[in-house]
DNA sequence: GTTTGAATTATTGTATACAATACCTGTATA
DNA sequence: TATACAGGTATTGTATACAATAATTCAAAC
């Protein structure tokens, strides 16, 4: 699969990307081009272009003539971004409720089911992105294609937002009944029930982040 | 002012938003690299990444390999953005009811007073600068950093998208009393009064549109 | 007349050399 | 000791040549 063969600055790019989802990469980190370029065996040109990307994507801080860095989020620019994302979803989901089919009820249950199978809290990456494909899905049945594509930004920032404020994994994770209780309340059409769900799924994942991010003041002796 | 010295790419850049705001170049128009470079006097180098750069803005949708052409939004995408920003500037609007200032109201009945004094239905460009300025201003004193980049975003978005989708000037501008039943409402500190009053504003904001974009069938011969 | 396919063309994609910039370092000077 | 300045270094910014790609054209074959 995705054998169609993919651009210098296209591959960089993923790459890039998941090496920040990996952890490879932390905060502050430095990104500079003929660095990566002599890494990924390919010229500046396709490191520069990326680095743009993700730039332009608010997942790296360029300073003119200095540098390019990952960003380091701060609490407020976290739970500000959450809270956006809380709305918009909430938003999505009343529209979802509306006009969601009995089928499409299936598919959004079945990712749900998948999530406890995947869960592996030694490897979070994939139970992540069901996760994250589960919130998608509900955008995605709303109609509207442009939230839908703002959703799918707020997702992938806020998941990199949280994998970065919290670069030792000291957070802990595990599947929720949240999500059924969102199912259910689409199952019954009714959107404010359904965007309270939401709402309230989302405002509830950032508890807990003040603590994340930090190390206990002994952390090298122990 | 602004005599900071730009980088040839950032000059590019602001030469092709300002073409495009001022209705130079129209929707589906390709951006050829080269005769780019050649017009502002550059290399391919700047006017690629200014060209990249208005791509992830989504004004440009880059076809690899094939060339780069300025979007022409459809019906459907400008209502959908309208919407989206509606939302977001209602919930900016309840957190600024709640904790905007004397001088800060202030500040806002300045520039609905200087709204009218700039219309000039000849050269809307600065008339439409206050408008978004004051719907920007709003959302900054809310005091979410992270929504007020995302109402920015948005602002250009939808103005942008109105001038492509009437390349010819058909559609009518003229200053309404909206902006005064918002400030009233902030001024009163009420969220929900001011929420809506935003809400209404910018979804009537695209009244009217399905007509304007299109030409009369004989349009050559009047 | 339609289809195939090999030149041709238009345009983007990549590598690389060199220019410009901002920071750092150390020395001379007061 | 503090300061100003000159040189050096790390890094980005820009120009340009060449490679790769995809569309187009047009002629040959059926």
């Amino acid at each position: 699969m995705q054998s169609a063969k993919l651009s210098s600055e296209e591959s960089v790019y993923q790459r890039l990307k998941n090496a920040i989802r990996k952890r490879y990469i932390k905060q502050g980190s430095q990104l500079v081009e003929v660095t990566l370029a002599q890494q990924l065996g390919v010229s500046r040109t396709p490191v520069r272009s990326a680095i743009k990307r993700l730039g332009a994507e608010g997942l790296v801080n360029s300073i003119p003539n200095r540098g390019s860095f990952i960003i380091t989020p701060t609490l407020k620019e976290i739970e500000e971004t959450f809270l956006i994302r809380a709305h918009l979803e909430k938003m999505a989901a009343c529209l979802t409720a509306e006009k969601i089919t009995h089928d499409q009820l299936i598919i959004l249950q079945e990712l749900i089911n998948s999530e406890t199978l995947v869960f592996d809290k030694n490897n979070l990456d994939d139970y992540f992105t069901v996760n994250d494909t589960l919130h998608l899905k509900i955008a995605e049945i709303s109609g509207n294609t442009v939230l839908c594509s703002y959703i799918n930004e707020l997702l992938n920032k806020t998941r990199i937002y949280l994998i970065l404020n919290d670069p030792f994994c000291k957070r802990e994770y595990s599947p929720t009944t949240e999500h059924q209780t969102i199912i259910d309340a689409l199952k019954k059409h009714s959107p404010k029930e359904a965007g309270r769900a939401v709402e309230n799924h989302i405002k509830s994942s950032i508890e807990g982040l003040e603590t994340a991010g930090t190390l206990p003041e002994d952390y090298l002796f122990t």
